[in-house]
DNA sequence: ACTTACAGTAAGTCATGGCTTACGAAAAAA
DNA sequence: TTTTTTCGTAAGCCATGACTTACTGTAAGT
């Protein structure tokens, strides 16, 4: 399952930072460990990860790598969310049938 | 964040088996340990962190607790995602712009 | 050719967390 | 009341993984 990876690849924090931070557009690596607490090659073995999660997708420019964000990398975490989320209006449209059952049988009092 | 505590949880493999398996119903800590490698406490341990994470919630039966999925739980992750996911929008509605562009100045071969 | 800049990998350290067994609490059953 | 069932928590063990400092490679500049 691919959104296994993802899950994995986003629980962490700083990976997930870095993944936000590439929102601002293609950093090479250099650039996404700047301002960071953490080394240079912690940020290459955390895009390493990202990218075996197919989250980025990286471009040789020169001895630079440039890192560029997926966002249809996600497209399976949201499926997988998804097939939970039917259940929230499965179980809306189950409590509105409870509730009319309740208000036709109004001459019982409630037992919860 | 409320997402963080989602992810981490999910991240988990045997934990996220234990949130599947709610899907079929509400359950006894004994009733999601029973076919399970793990032991019945590894299950009380996972389910107390599905439940601060708010994907599940429990009920007292007796001295049973009655774990059941709480579908709503999901929402800051599916909002979290969706952030990133119109980013996936923007990136199709720009590369339909970009085609337009090119199919205007059509009397230029593509450079791609 | 030599140096500089940039990045991935190897090796080793250390904290986090998932698991176990043992124990304690609370409600139902006897 | 004593026993049984069910569960949560404590304590400890151990594997995973996040991080560091080397180093190796590769492309560009001088």
């Amino acid at each position: 399952m691919a959104y296994e990876k993802i899950l994995t690849a986003l629980a962490d924090t700083t990976r997930r930072e870095i993944f936000e931070d590439l929102r601002r557009g293609p950093q090479s690596v250099s650039e996404l460990a700047k301002g960071r607490a953490v080394s240079r090659p912690a940020v290459s073995q955390h895009l390493k990860v990202l990218d075996q999660a197919g989250l980025v997708s990286a471009e040789a420019r020169g001895t630079a790598r440039i890192y560029r964000l997926n966002h249809a990398g996600l497209a399976p975490l949201r499926a997988y969310v998804d097939t939970f989320w039917t259940g929230v209006l499965d179980a809306f449209a189950a409590e509105i049938s409870t509730q009319m059952e309740n208000s036709d049988a109004s001459t019982r009092d409630q037992d919860d």
